[in-house]
Parts: structure tokens; C-alpha cells; sequence
DNA sequence: TCAGTACCGTACCGTACGTTACGGCTGCGG
DNA sequence: CCGCAGCCGTAACGTACGGTACGGTACTGA
């Protein structure tokens, strides 16, 4: 109870991921994650002890209960995405489109992975129950935040070298993410069977980062009757 | 059970839907669309049956299990939002850009409705036990399906005019979707809280219908670099 | 050798829920 | 009036699952 103590909640209830897991727990939640993107199995703590090998009352002792084992896979499996900073070389604007369609890939990559769309179905899930787990928070913030957080500054830097324009970066990024994702996540989510290929995740992501510059690219068409005036109010405050 | 064997199960497994619900099973199927919205209800059989006055015995005779049930009620709240047919007057720029715009804030308003996220949910949720409901399938069809089916004749019109220039209408559909929704109804399913009042929803869909036009446009800027070339790999099959 | 710790395997308990069964009420055709 | 169909309310059953308890085992340190 110590372990999901620190877990389940802290200072601002998302971020906090208190002790490292041990070897043997990272097991235990790797099995976790295979029972949640298994479609004919259900994780249960049954199911999981079993699975792993492990007794009902280890997995009660280290996650507390089983908001807690859901919290920590989440938490787990968002700590083995991350990685891939963007190098800020200097940029030009070869550079800068071929970083963002490295960036749209990357991100189609991860989105259409199964583990992506059972992770993002069960904190779906979750978040029906209003009551409030932070599944949902945590999906959210390694999932569109995270990325948002990862684009930013590459968008500030296109700005800055005279590449891009645009007011607010945020509504930059959020029109960059409808270009690459459009409807290819709530589709997988409502369980269409879609192949995405590796071709068509690049030709795919070639063709968001091109229209995206066609929108707010900067060092060419400077006159465009209307190139680049996102200016509207935010929706959501993340 | 002999509703619901019309009702689970047809020649394609879709849109038939089987027997009309009589008018106590619509006002049945409302209390379970409440039941499903309400974030601190669950939607079991006996509280449907408490919440709507009917008794179990019932429940079941009409929808034959609980499988049963949802697909009536997906179905249900399904018949009733169709609607709003594109009227094909004779349109010019300024008439495609409303008709474009009036069709953003249409979808925009019920995609981030409760009863919209609700359902939606449930139908992920549903999908996520691989076995096959076809809820998933049913959201989907009236979901994104079905907005594609009402825009493309819009946008055919719109390149028999010479007002948008693309080779596949599905692809130019797809984009205006990723501009429109862009993350919203992701973070609206993992319980973000968006507020999302009438003129951001006005104005959201204003800024996605300008910046399509400037994608697909075709009456301006006619030698543009790039203004319009999706040629690229379709993705799902719908 | 022995206490302590950590863990596995399993049996157990309480509850929630899907599903079925039964008794009682109402309306309607004969 | 009788029989019956449809429906309501509720009790009952079986199962699944979250959570707990208990016995057994291996290892560690005194």
C-alpha cells in the first residue's frame, strides 16, 4: 500500500510516478500490457497473477488496488514511449519539413500500434465512470500534450528563422495534428480494421507536413491573401 | 428475443434495423441513452428497468440480452440525428465557404455533445473486446461515415463549379475532418474538460473552412506551387 | 538453528450484475 | 364470467471479479 499511496496521487495527481518499479514489477506490468492489448483476454487481477506468474496479494501490496496496477501499466508503458527529441540543428527549410514529417511518422507510428489504441480505450473507459480516476489525464498528457510539448519548440524555431508564421504556436500544432491524425484514431478506436502500412504512414505524413505548410509557411507566397491569421479563441486549456 | 435477432444480426451485420421500436420501447431506449450520458450512473438492467419503469422480463423480450439493448439504443440515438440534408442551390465561393462552414459547426456541436461522447465511448469500449459486437461499427457508420456521405456530394458540386480542385473527394473529406476536429474529441473521450461555447465552435469552424479553401481552393491562386495535389495511398477502406 | 521477510499458490468472502422465474395486475376477445 | 396475453415488480440463481486470508517455500542475517 506504500507504493500505490505515492502512485495513485500526489501534489497535482498526474505526473508523479513516486518509486521506480522493480525488475520484477516491470514483469508484472509488461504481462499487464500484454492482457490489455490481447482482444480475447481481460485483465483481471486473477487473470494477471496468473499471467505473471505472481500472487493476487503481491500485485495488492505493490499497486495498492486496481486503480493503482491500471495507473502504474499506464504510467509504464508512457515511460517506455518517450524519447526522441528533436535536435535543433540549424534549420532550414529542407530541415524543418523534413523534421516535421519525421515527427508526423513517428507520432502515426505510435497512434496506430495496438498498444497505443488499447491504452487510449482503456483510459476511454475509464474516464466514463465521472467519478475521476487520472487514467485519463495521464493518457492525455503522454499522449496529444506530449506531443504538443515535442513540437512546440520546433515550430518556434521555423518562426524565428523566418520559416513559418503563425500567432500562437498551440493552434499551429493543433491544426498540424488534424493534418496527420484526421479520422485515423477514432476509427481505430471504434475497432475498423486498417492496415497502415509504413508506406502509407510516410506518404501519409508527407502529405500533413506539406499542407501544413502550405498554411502557415512563411518564406514563400509571403503576399497570400490568406496564408497564416490563426487568431481565435483557444478551446480547452490543457 | 425476436427483435433482437432482427436487431444483432442482418445480411450485412450494420444498418438493418430490424422492427421499428414501438413507441414504449423508444421511451425505454431514451432512459438508457440517459443512463449512458449520466456520469454517475451505470447503465445495467436493473437500473434501466427501475429508471424506466418497466420490468426485466420486458427488457429482455424486446431486446433479447444486453448486447441487444445497446445496439437499440446506438441505433436509436443514431435515427435521430440524421437530418440536415445539403440543399444544392446553385452555389458560388461565398455559398460553398457557408455551406462548408455551416457543416463544420454542425459536427463540431454534436461531436462534443454528451450524448455524442457518451456513445461513443461506450461503442470503444465495446470494441475493445476483440470477440465482435458491432457497435463500434454502428458509431462509426453514423459517425464519421456518414458525415463523409453527406459532404462529398457538396464537395463534388464544389469542383463541378471549379471552385476546389481534387482528385479524390474522399481524401479532400478526410482533411476537412483532421481540420474540424483536429484533437477535440480525442480529449473530449479521455475526460478532458472543454467548455467549447457556440462561437468557439463558430469560429473553430470558420478557421478549418478557410484553411481547406486554401488547400482545395480552386477559383483563387490558381498557379499556386502547391495548392492542391493529394494524390497519395488511401487509407482504411471504409 | 531460528526469526524475519518476501513471495507464490490457492481457497475464501462479499458484491455486482446478467439472466431467469414467479406472482399479481390490467385489458380484451369470446 | 373466463381465459389469456402483455406487462410490472421482485425474488432468486449463477457467475465473474475485486479484495483478503492463510499455508507453504526460499532466502537472509544473527
Amino acid at each position: 500500500m506504500d507504493l500505490a499511496a505515492t502512485i495513485s496521487e500526489g501534489t497535482n495527481g498526474v505526473s508523479d510516478a513516486g518509486d521506480d518499479p522493480t525488475p520484477r514489477q516491470k514483469a508484472v506490468l509488461d504481462a499487464a500490457l500484454a492482457l490489455i492489448v490481447d482482444p480475447k483476454a481481460a485483465l483481471t487481477m486473477s487473470s494477471l497473477a496468473r499471467a505473471a506468474s505472481c500472487s493476487k496479494e503481491s500485485l495488492y501490496k505493490w499497486f495498492g488496488d486496481r486503480d493503482g496496477l491500471l495507473t502504474a501499466t499506464v504510467q509504464w508503458q508512457a515511460a517506455k514511449v518517450r524519447g526522441m527529441p528533436v535536435r535543433r540543428e540549424e534549420l532550414g527549410r529542407d530541415r524543418l519539413e523534413a523534421s516535421l514529417e519525421r515527427f508526423a511518422a513517428d507520432w502515426l507510428t505510435v497512434l496506430s500500434g495496438e498498444t497505443s489504441v488499447a491504452l487510449n480505450r482503456l483510459a476511454i473507459g475509464d474516464a466514463a465512470g465521472g467519478g475521476g480516476r487520472n487514467l485519463g489525464r495521464i493518457v492525455l498528457q503522454n499522449g496529444p500534450v506530449a506531443m504538443g510539448r515535442r513540437l512546440t519548440p520546433l515550430l518556434e524555431l521555423g518562426r524565428e528563422a523566418g520559416l513559418l508564421a503563425f500567432d500562437d504556436a498551440g493552434e499551429a500544432f493543433r491544426d498540424f495534428f488534424g493534418l496527420v491524425v484526421r479520422d485515423v484514431q477514432i476509427r481505430l478506436l471504434l475497432g475498423d480494421r486498417i492496415d497502415l502500412s509504413p508506406s502509407d504512414i510516410r506518404v501519409g505524413a508527407a502529405r500533413a507536413t506539406r499542407q501544413f505548410l502550405v498554411l502557415y509557411g512563411a518564406g514563400q507566397r509571403p503576399d497570400g491573401p490568406q496564408s497564416a491569421n490563426p487568431d481565435f479563441a483557444s478551446i480547452g486549456k490543457e
